[in-house]
DNA sequence: TATTAGTCTATCGATTTAATAGACTAATAA
DNA sequence: TTATTAGTCTATTAAATCGATAGACTAATA
């Protein structure tokens, strides 16, 4: 299951993106509009800014705006900057791979193949879908 | 992520079902051979069995055995009973639906829609895979 | 009746998640 | 130049979940 902060993050980015880009959109304004905690939202999109996809203006007439085409920024591209890894299993993560200590040879495991195959699925849809096709309805 | 709970679990499902029925396997016997701690496998073994999945026999020449055949169990079911929903959020979740707070519309909700599509995706694979797809390379 | 092996309850520490607080800085406009 | 607006940063908190372990108990077999 995705977390609530990436749930938020990707409800806060179609927001965004809706707006076509008419100027810096607030953080209070999304807050409101989708139900998400304020304070929270913050950090998450702070977080969306570190990664290069969000940008920030200070001040009046500031907010926060994408830094991309939504048609270039892959909806596998945010789920893991906000979520982490998208396989089911580190030892088949291509971003964040981490052998597992109870596997004395990966190559030969059977749920390491298996998962590597849900993995492959899953990704042929995320990396397809962007930004974009989620906000032309 | 899968929890290492489902790892450990699947992992031991696979061992059983290995062995074809050849009598009961011990907890122990798994343990060492998947380096699974023991205590731990011992709940997960009684949480599989709870939902029907495998059988046990007590003292000596007891043991674990699967309940069905492996060609019937399907990797939907074994995730399901040991990690939980396999959709990314709770309001697309055939079995584990739970409607979003911050959501008053969910029927309008883009992202429901698209993790809905994510979850046919997903569940195409994992239905269609069962137990016994595993054990044999 | 000794031994083997699963059952049950409970607890523990560590980590992660979700959320909040509050002081601070940058940008704008009057 | 200064009031206001709005994002930045650090930190703390409460709750939940995860991974693992302890120990007493029960059933089955030889």
């Amino acid at each position: 299951m995705l977390s609530k902060k990436t749930k938020y993050g990707l409800k806060a980015l179609i927001y965004i993106a809706k707006q076509g880009g008419l100027g810096p959109v607030l953080i209070s304004d999304i807050s409101e509009k989708e139900n998400i905690p304020k304070k929270f939202l913050e950090t998450i999109l702070l977080d969306l800014k570190k990664f290069g996809i969000l940008g920030s203006k200070k001040g009046k007439g500031g907010g926060y705006y994408l830094m991309k085409d939504p048609k270039t920024i892959s909806m596998a591209t945010l789920i893991r900057v906000l979520d982490g890894p998208i396989a089911m299993l580190p030892c088949v993560s291509l971003n964040f791979y981490e052998p597992c200590d109870d596997c004395p040879n990966e190559k030969a495991c059977i749920l390491n193949h298996f998962m590597a195959e849900v993995r492959d699925n899953t990704l042929n849809l995320l990396q397809k879908k962007t930004l974009y096709d989620l906000i032309i309805v």
